[in-house]
DNA sequence: ATCTAATATGCAACTTTTTGCATATTAGAT
DNA sequence: ATCTAATATGCAAAAAGTTGCATATTAGAT
């Protein structure tokens, strides 16, 4: 039950809507956590039943009105008694390599096209990812000091993509012999 | 619905048990597919009823009976047709990386013990792959080419493991200072 | 005017996964 | 004899996630 706790982190650093919460998750946490619109909309909701966060009514001239989310007291609690206790490793179930690992079920062109596609939306996260890093280096002293844990973070995006690229590169490499 | 062909493609290479293929993803197949036990034997009780597998039940000397469980020539279609199309790119949730972004709400000693923690893990995890790739690379060239594509997924989990101490390392030497 | 796309939120049904509980066999240790 | 650990299987309830459907606002294009 960590989408909660995911959903907390980023409005312990500023308060959001769920739309907002959404699209940082799908550009640029997306190496971090996934979730959809509904499942993000009802975690809000259940989140507020418990007083862990409020909202208030934004109405926008130029956009559709919004409820913006910001943390509780209580929930700032409920979440630093939930970082302090051991997280179980990450659970992998990676349907590309159930995939390659029954490939001679299929052709080898089959194979070398979806492993070509989802390198292409690796790469263009890997893009996305370092831009976000530029940003952060270009920060002064004292900024990049404040977003030091977070850009930890990204740095596991960065590193994790180049490897899974570092990957593909040997399939594509020894599957064409 | 992605454990169903998880334990598909394990079947198509050799009839196992709901056990054995249970050990099969705790211990050589964790960085590919997870599934408790229960979940397992769910599916295996489900593709009984669409006949995509039977079993037999063997009865041991020195050990509870089992159910060998092995494909069917509809399951073996299945698992084909759902190999030749594409499939989503990975869903990544990290609880690991939440609790790193929202590490203030901890002592740094508690993040550093938590990574040291998990750190091991990937370790032996790691050790565990390299184990399995050295059995793989003494084999003659005949069974190296047989087993090359689930050789190609071990190299992912081997490369990704890599990938997350190489990581772990630039963590810690950043929050030591 | 009408269509499209982006913004913004949400319910309901269904599937998948997790957690808790439960049982049974055999080997080996105390 | 009894306890423990490994082997082996499963049901039921609850939690989490996905899919389908639904609605409303505003900007900009046709």
């Amino acid at each position: 039950m960590s989408l909660k706790h995911a959903i907390l982190v980023l409005l312990e650093t500023e308060p959001s809507s769920g739309y907002d919460l959404v699209k940082h998750f799908k550009s640029r946490l997306g190496y971090f956590w996934n979730a959809k619109h509904q499942q993000v909309y009802l975690q809000l909701k259940k989140l507020t039943e418990d007083e862990w966060i409020t909202f208030k009514a934004h109405s926008q001239s130029n956009k559709p009105d919004k409820k913006v989310y910001e943390i509780t007291e209580l929930g700032r609690k409920g979440l630093g008694d939930w970082i302090s206790q051991p997280v179980k490793p990450n659970k992998i179930n990676d349907a590309l390599l159930v995939k390659l690992y029954g490939g001679h079920l299929t052709s080898k062109d089959n194979i070398l096209a979806e492993l070509a596609a989802h390198k292409k939306s690796h790469e263009s996260v890997l893009e996305n990812l370092l831009n976000i890093e530029n940003n952060y280096l270009e920060l002064n002293k004292d900024k990049q000091a404040h977003y030091l844990l977070p850009y930890m973070t990204l740095r596991r995006g960065i590193i994790g993509e180049k490897a899974w690229l570092e990957w593909a590169d040997e399939v594509e490499k020894t599957l064409s012999i």
